[in-house]
RNA sequence: GUGGGCGUCGCCUAGAGGCCUAAGGCGCCAGGUUGUGGCCCUGGUAUUCGCGGGUUCGAAUCCCGCCGUCCACCCCA
């Protein structure tokens, strides 16, 4: 039998419903403040991704899903959505619109890793980029609304890890100094790390392995090695978000593993982590991306949301409620010459915006009644051809278990000037 | 890429070398006579225990390999 491709899944009602929760929240927040929704391609060229990620990224060199078109030409499944929307911004002339340009995404994004818990080759990520403006309070108003969008979810015990990573200036001066302080110890640390010494050297401060975490105190911090104007436009930052009233935190040793980022950078987590794929939502600003990927000096700031990460807190969270919205009206139909009358009257109902359905497959009255029962529907209508004769059908309140005969013109009115059901409440026995 | 756990009906679970041609619960389907549900009762729903080898007179139960899945590392949303 065919299964789902590994890290893939199939997403059913109980879930797509969560997702859909999550969808109007990130939507509602976005339109509050100003973007727009983009939909870019699910594929690329390579090139995109290998210029505006960074060659020498996890992503780019060991997780994308990289195959040649029919044409010749090399292309890539969407890893992430920054640099594509980068791409478009230049691609449509948007710097010519007023600054920011604020765009969003709802997308999925293939990475080819291993899958674990909140973890996929295919997932499914909000994000927001906001082009053209270096302002600390765009900064502030990113991560603000990525804060917001949890808070309208209900997710509690959440926190902001902030830092500023600096620019290239600031890292060009601070890196041989974080050199040096790991140098003397390289033999003691990870062997995993030695190689970052050489390629990601900011990675040391975050690494969790046992060998290197002594060597980790003590080590100069970027953070205190920002130029005066890095440094102030940190501050200006976290003024902003004092004033928006966010629980935020300094990480000094928070570090993207995407080469762009600049100044500003942060992840919204749960407080007490219960497994280790906990990030919900993560980003920053980086000013030197358009420039890679072939475009003029162009400041840039977002983030990329997990979707299905948001799922999985809002659940461990208890924020699911998995009752499914049952049809109002099912409608039985006795004898084949109800059926056609029957589906008729679904459609009448459905227009009239009330749920309908038929307990279809051809079955004894005992046994629509009884798909009706356990389905939690609130009425069922009988069509039968006795009823039909006389132009009556049997509207029967399935809580209370009367009915009576109506003309069939006049059920579709009683039905709708009933009380909105919103209760999935359970037949009760006598 | 590295390390570990697990794989019996749609779902949950029993089973630990012969009593298993695999049991129970949930779900689903049908029926309990004539056009009426929920409770109850009856029946149906895996010719087979992820797949392939091996050990044995005999394997769902032991061994090996593969596959899948979950978890952790790495990394990341």
């Amino acid at each position: 039998m065919f299964q789902a491709p590994r890290g893939t899944r199939d997403l059913l009602p109980a879930e797509h419903r969560v997702r859909d929760r999550i969808t109007a929240v990130v939507q509602e927040q976005a339109r509050l403040c100003g973007y727009g929704f983009i939909e870019p391609p699910t594929f690329e060229n390579a090139e995109l991704y290998s210029r505006g990620v960074g060659e020498a990224t996890d992503i780019v060199e060991k997780e994308m899903y990289v195959f040649e078109d029919r044409g010749g030409e090399r292309l890539a499944l969407r890893p992430e959505g920054t640099a594509s929307v980068c791409r478009a911004y230049l691609q449509h002339g948007m710097a010519n619109l007023p600054q920011p340009v604020k765009l969003a995404y709802i997308a999925p994004m293939f990475r080819y890793e291993r899958p674990q818990a909140g973890r996929f080759r295919q997932h499914t990520q909000f994000g927001i980029e906001a082009l053209g403006v270096r302002d600390a309070a765009l900064d502030a108003e990113v991560m603000d609304l990525g804060w917001r969008i949890a808070e309208q979810l209900g997710l509690r015990d959440l926190v902001l890890l902030i830092n500023s990573i600096g620019d290239l200036e600031d890292r060009r001066a601070y890196v041989p100094k974080l050199r040096a302080h790991f140098e003397p110890h390289l033999e003691q640390i990870a062997p995993d790390d030695r190689a970052r010494f050489q390629r990601a050297p900011m990675r040391l401060l975050d690494s969790k392995d046992e060998r290197t975490r002594p060597y980790q105190e003590g080590a100069p911090l970027i953070t205190e090695h920002l130029s005066a104007e890095s440094a102030a436009y940190y501050a200006a930052v976290k003024d902003q978000l004092d004033a928006l009233g966010i629980r935020y935190e300094e990480r000094p040793s928070l570090v993207r593993g995407l080469d762009y980022y600049t100044h500003t950078v942060f992840e919204l987590v749960p407080n007490e982590p219960s497994g280790s794929q906990t990030t919900l939502l993560a980003g920053g600003r980086y000013d030197g991306l358009i420039e890679q990927i072939g475009g003029p000096p162009t400041p840039g700031i977002g983030f990329g949301m997990g979707i299905d990460r948001f799922a999985l807190q809002l659940r461990e969270q208890g924020l699911v409620d998995d009752a499914e919205e049952q049809p109002q009206v099912i409608i039985a139909a006795l004898g084949a010459g109800a059926a056609s009358a029957a589906g008729g009257l679904a459609g009448q109902l459905r227009r009239a915006g009330i749920s309908a359905t038929l307990a279809f497959g051809g079955r004894s009255l005992k046994a629509q009644l009884r798909h009706a029962g356990r389905a939690g529907c609130r009425w069922t209508i009988i069509v039968g051809e006795r009823g039909l004769a006389a132009g009556t059908v049997t509207l029967r309140d399935m809580a209370s278990a009367e009915q009576r005969d109506l003309p069939l013109e006049a059920v579709v009115n009683e039905v709708a000037g009933a009380a909105p059901y919103t209760e999935n409440s359970p037949p009760t026995a006598e």
